[in-house]
DNA sequence: CTGAAAGCGCTTACAG
DNA sequence: CTGAAAGCGCTTACAG
């Protein structure tokens, strides 16, 4: 029966009907015992589970995912360049997806999107394949055209952190607008009027939308936003840095990092120019990551739960899968946004 | 045949054997061809192709898996602490193995230990369970008994970052203790002789070896190590902040923290303490984040490859799946470590 | 070169 | 309450 031992010590798996010719029960019996049908009497159930402990027993998720029609799996995909730029970002969005399948029974099966991926559409592949029953897509570009092919499949599906254009699909974020404005208000409240804004990435909705907030406020304000006052930070120590530089020239008196670690890049730059902050320039950055707190001096934020916000589209998924009937707004309100006041822009304690 | 479609939008299967009916072929056929079999003639290949194609045909996982017996996966293991305490290390160890798996055809899922988890030997269940291929844990605890059992089990499985106390698993690591020793080296090299020393957790062999290392240059150097110059700072940005008023207490004119997220804590500390950085008490970090050459002043810091680590930890799971015959000292070399001096520790530009 | 058939290890109606 | 049987969707000897 038993093939020769593999070469570094054989592991012979235990099937179910290992487990039922042990207790002399039928398979069917062993499986409904481990659903825990109400069907099976205790004495029976109780014959099974030591068995079950005895022989280490554990049944192939694969070949009940075979029979389930799910692998109870959730595909995350997180972009490349996040290998790169903001690590902490994507850390808390998979911390707070996680959060939510683990308790639920579910494995998160984490992959990267290149262009390849994308336009091989492997988001859809995913699904097909049957290696995911549902696909949190994090930060989406804008411009993602294969995106439209995911209205019309029926798979649960949901974008988190960036919506794409002209496509309706349900996304959970925060409210990147609103908390641009927000920050951007602080520092005309603090009487500013020439202010800087670095830009996250403007091929995503949170780069788009929070470039739109700055605006917004600006022009409330009646405040006019020369063309050299916003630059690209592309989410990157580096290149905010430079951006940093380009806004001295403009003769700013306050910037506006659209992300926190930009504003970490800005500081840096303006301390190397010979700039006090936020005595010669108040900076304020956004998404309060934790390290913010510890700059020098400790950074005026946006707070923008992060992983509330993933694990707000790791919920809607759960329930997608569950019942499939569960329209758009049922997605719920996005995670408040809200101002975090230290040193760095000269309005706090 | 079909059932009435499902509430929102039916999606039925397509399977090989739509395909194969489709083509005038057998299953065995189509099975042939997708998995590139040198057997079947070229115009076969390409109608079969064509179909595929057409039907928008994606083989079902699952149904392979089963059938290989492999389900093309690697569990990924980080301790439930790290989604608290360190983003940047896990992040950067995720991105290091996917970097290999992807590559591979593999699969990366991700599961956080928490206490039940490690009680219940879940990353032994993954692979039982056929979860996983293989499994990559990262930052065992040095007191973790159940790791012995997975001496005996033939499956590839690998520790990474940390290995647990007599327990003869491979490991793929960097050189903890002599990384600490180099930073130690350096600030003595620079004159100090009072140096503190901030831990990491010493339930870790990296808390550990780190200390060790601090230890044994102070040795070599014919100084004493004063017991309250040794505190802990457990990863924690909080916790080393305090631990740093307890070193300024003891006089000291250097500090080594064993991870640079425990430095900017200790910086943070040193500023509200009016203490100069780093003329007043120099400070010497540990793992080169990316943010550290951006911090106020700029932080000196072992380099430490950690992506390229888990890299390793991944890159040997994978050869071992291919051919379970290999051997521990396949593993190779650790990455070298790197003294990166910036201007916290007053040696520096 | 290609097909029929067994098998991977479960779940789930369906009988009884 | 429990078992025999079909089925999930593939792969892989084995024939021919």
């Amino acid at each position: 029966m038993s093939k020769e031992p593999l070469p570094s010590g054989s592991r012979k798996r235990v099937r179910m009907r290992d487990v039922a010719s042990r207790c002399e029960v039928s398979i069917s019996t062993v499986s409904l015992v481990l659903s825990g049908d109400p069907r099976i009497p205790e004495d029976t159930t109780r014959k099974v589970l030591e068995a079950v402990k005895a022989m280490e027993y554990r049944p192939s998720v694969i070949a009940r995912s075979l029979a389930r029609r799910s692998s109870r799996t959730i595909g995350v995909i997180i972009p490349e360049f996040a290998f790169v730029n903001n690590p902490a970002f994507y850390y808390l969005a998979l911390q707070g997806i996680h959060s939510q399948t683990q308790p639920a029974g579910f494995k998160m099966v984490v992959e990267a999107a290149n262009k390849v991926f994308i336009e091989r559409r492997y988001h859809l592949r995913l699904l097909k394949e049957q290696s995911a029953d549902a696909v949190v897509y994090l930060a989406a570009a804008l411009s993602d055209k294969f995106l439209t092919e995911m209205e019309k499949e029926a798979y649960p599906f949901v974008l988190a952190g960036s919506y794409a254009e002209g496509v309706n699909l349900v996304c959970a974020r925060g409210d990147d607008f609103f908390g641009a404005k927000l920050a951007t208000q602080h520092l005309i409240s603090l009487g500013h009027k020439a202010i800087g804004f670095i830009g996250g990435n403007a091929q995503f909705s949170f780069g788009r939308d929070r470039e739109g907030g700055y605006r917004e406020a600006m022009r409330q304000a009646g405040l006019l936003v020369e063309p050299s006052w916003v630059v690209p930070g592309d989410m990157d120590l580096q290149k905010s840095s430079e951006a940093t530089l380009s806004l001295l020239d403009a003769k700013v008196t306050a910037i506006f990092a659209a992300h926190d670690v930009m504003a970490y890049g800005a500081m840096d730059a303006l301390r190397k120019a010979g700039r006090r902050i936020p005595t010669d320039v108040a900076v304020v950055g956004m998404d309060d990551l934790e390290m913010s707190s510890w700059m020098n001096p400790p950074l005026t934020t946006i707070r923008y739960d992060i992983a509330r916000m993933a694990g707000q589209a790791a919920k809607f998924v759960l329930r997608q899968i569950q019942s499939p009937l569960i329209q758009s707004n049922m997605l719920g309100e996005m995670p408040e946004v809200k101002l975090i006041i230290r040193s760095s822009c000269g309005g706090g304690k």
